[in-house]
DNA sequence: ATCCTTTATGAGCATATGCTCATGCTGTGG
DNA sequence: CCACAGCATGAGCATATGCTCATAAAGGAT
């Protein structure tokens, strides 16, 4: 195993050699390669063997190094197309803030397209941040569509209406979807989406070049009870039968699958739909959605992340 | 003075996240600038800044074995308790950031142990170098206090304070020395000395765990005439004394005996102190050191020391 | 010694990088 | 509100780098 023969030796130590005066000395491969008494090419082999063997190593002396790190372990164990990590505030791991500006900065990225874009929206306090840091701009070639119904169930808006506090700051065209987000039964919900505007809104969706959608947690401060879609008692029963998280009321469990419960089969919004190549961001952090989070990934109901270093960390320990 | 503003933060971080992307991600510029959302241009002035910055830290892990050749015949015929030799640069057999680099990584072991830990500094150019190098730690637990006065003669800090620069990235309790290097009388040196805060200082100074210094040559560039704190005939009649060279201001010759002279009767840094148990570290490498560096071992000033391949071939030939 | 396999080498090219310069933007003081 | 200094930006180019491929050298088996 540790036997290398004299001649790999002294090749490794021409590459230490080479990978020195490279990184530390800042030569040129020329340079190196007159001072070693070899030609460009070898010099050039000997610093790729030095950074392959491993004999240097490069390290970042910043905070933010951390959260890199955890971004690339997260991408590669989920599949991630993006992975975002922004710091987070030791005092108040669940600060939406960082997120937020984050979010925003990424979702920017596709305002700023030349190209016509459709950029479709769940709801959620952490998508609102992200709007809320949103610099005005003018973007009427692109389109805003809501995955999810926006209305409560008496016909009020819902108040975290992302589409249109968006599509406001952004003045692009924007499909506010109008539904409950909880049809009262599943004929309903069946009627609801066979309408023509709902049938063209739930087209449009997926076909989104990028989606944003929040994660929600089971629990006494669950997203669906606070904003009253569920009551306590059918929340229990959901819990009970494995729940543990929801991205646009799809509710599901720990593997990420979709629960067969009377509630999912009535949820009004647009069904969840991720392939490979468009991004599904979702937002979210905090110690209570670790497992929520850890379970959409799992089960490739997004597949894209943006959350904080705290939150990332305990990800990652999840088995 | 650690004031940087907002912008300056977040170019900084920027940077950072430039860094790690091209450094560590393997990354090109061009992918970098697209993830970052900025021109090609822009992407590598955030590398560069990076790296000016300090923010990337490259070190090479392999042991040469001329190197290591070089520092076992030092090591046993100074009877060294740690000497590490770094390859050099043909081209430039003075320059530092080896000896830097390798100099912050032995200052790292002491500073990473749990043990609270005393570390003492002389000054110069290579100990600025090597510390500059360090990352950032947290170590409060650990003591860093001066060995030579951090005052110019008219008051003013000293240019190279070490103990200041060094504390402030390791957050560790230090000591400055608040004396001139060089006293204007033998008295005034011994008032001094009295001093309960100096007397203080000189007392942990003489315990510290381990010790760093540079040595300093006789010569037209030498460290005390190019900062000013001796006067070109001044260092004449030392050299025609026998002066090679000194070590926290204490002028020897070449047998690295202190001389006899009015000028260090009137040294106000902390005596001499070298047993065979604490390591006491001379950085210091170049041609015009070979001497000084000699004569420091052999009149073991130092029991310990930090050179290059070119310096330590030098100081072996040497009778 | 000869032939064959394996590995190293350098030419040539496509791409990546670093740098300079002209331009435009921000922000400050009149 | 305007003028101007200072700084950031992106185009363009010279240079450096990484990679592929054809060829040469080295080593091994017959």
């Amino acid at each position: 195993m540790n036997t290398k023969s004299k001649s790999e030796l002294k090749r490794l130590e021409d590459a230490a050699r080479a990978g020195w005066l490279y990184y530390v000395g800042k030569n040129t491969q020329d340079e190196i390669a007159q001072k070693l008494n070899v030609s460009r090419q070898s010099a050039q082999r000997l610093v790729a063997l030095a950074v392959s063997e491993g004999l240097i190593k490069v390290r970042l002396d910043h905070p933010i190094a951390q959260c890199m790190d955890l971004a690339e372990r997260l991408k590669s164990k989920f599949d991630l197309i993006d992975c975002e990590i922004v710091p987070s505030d030791p005092a108040d791991p669940s600060a939406i803030t960082g997120l937020a500006q984050r979010g925003s900065r990424v979702l920017e990225q596709y305002l700023k397209s030349e190209q016509p874009q459709t950029l479709a929206f769940g709801t959620g306090r952490a998508l609102k941040a992200c709007i809320d840091e949103l610099p005005a701009m003018k973007c009427p070639h692109h389109q805003i569509v809501s995955l999810v119904g926006t209305m409560m169930s008496d016909g009020s808006a819902s108040p975290y209406d992302i589409v249109v506090s968006m599509a406001d700051r952004v003045k692009s065209k924007h499909y506010p979807m109008p539904l409950p987000v909880l049809a009262s039964s599943v004929e309903e919900k069946n009627t609801f989406h066979q309408l023509q505007p709902v049938n063209n809104i739930l087209n449009l969706a997926k076909q989104a070049d990028v989606t944003f959608v929040g994660i929600g947690h089971m629990g006494p401060r669950s997203p669906l009870l606070v904003d009253g879609f569920l009551k306590q008692n059918e929340l229990d029963e959901l819990t009970q039968n494995g729940a543990v998280g929801e991205v646009i009321s799809w509710i599901f469990n720990e593997q990420g699958q979709l629960l067969d419960s009377s509630i999912n089969h009535r949820v009004a919004s647009s069904p969840i739909s991720v392939n490979s190549t468009k991004p599904v961001y979702g937002i979210a952090a905090g110690e209570n959605k670790v497992s929520a989070i850890h379970a959409a990934l799992q089960g490739k109901l997004i597949n894209s992340l943006i959350t904080n270093e705290f939150t990332a960390e305990l990800i990652l320990k999840q088995n």
